[in-house]
DNA sequence: CGCTAACGTTAGTGAGAGCTAACGTTAGCG
DNA sequence: CGCTAACGTTAGCTCTCACTAACGTTAGCG
């Protein structure tokens, strides 16, 4: 799993960023164009071209173009790197709890914490 | 919704370096030391520990001090508002594409889609 | 054509983040 | 005590990244 470490890093790194998780919501229920996505924030309009570049080269949004406009809208196969890597984790985590209390129960061994080597 | 972005945006900034999400990952089946960990990278112990310091202040990772050593561990409860967004983005997203699709078929209405909504 | 509107793109700047080396701190051993 | 081991912390450097200003590109109008 997670083979496409590169593709997923990119949404990560793109999803760092505040205004581009706003961005981001502001086109999850709407397609607008670029300069009323800039209109709703009070940065340069290049700025935000800027993180539509980047949130499209993720692949979080997609672009259609009509004229001289250009309209955007969240693409959710972006997110779904994101969502393997989290649910892997979560789930990973969970099972370690639940070991770590029935070993607890039994009378606490694995003290010296014995690795497992299927980390990737 | 979003009401805890400062403690969600920790988060994704920490999970945005390639590096902390692997150490993430190495101490979600195992709890490992400082050490060990650092033993699994080639960088300094010094760049570990700092990223063990980020990650642990975003919420994400537990940590335990047994003697000089200490123990960390992955918290899955950190990752908790990355889900929420996550989920939320995506069926928002989703939701669209449905509505799109229906209002393509029904003579396609919704063409200057002038509006902003609660940017944040 | 000339002109304007809506974008993207490039160069340059300042703030932030990751890395290393050196130093400080705490726990265990003789 | 003195010494070592296992960490964390600070200072400094470098590189990335978000932002702005200026320029280039494409589409529509007269």
């Amino acid at each position: 799993m997670f083979e496409d470490e590169s593709e997923t890093d990119d949404a990560f790194r793109a999803l760092a960023e505040p205004r581009r998780r706003a961005i981001l919501r502001l086109v999850a229920t709407d397609e607008l164009a670029a300069g009323e996505i800039a209109a709703a924030f009070d940065v340069t309009r290049t700025a935000i071209s800027q993180h539509l570049t980047v949130l499209r080269e993720a692949g979080l949004v997609s672009e259609r173009r009509a004229g001289t406009r250009r309209f955007y809208r969240a693409r959710p196969e972006g997110l779904a790197g994101l969502r393997e890597f989290l649910d892997a984790m979560w789930s990973d985590a969970l099972d370690v709890g639940r070991r770590l209390v029935e070993a607890e129960a039994a009378g606490r061994p694995d003290e010296t914490a014995g690795r497992r080597t299927d980390v990737a």
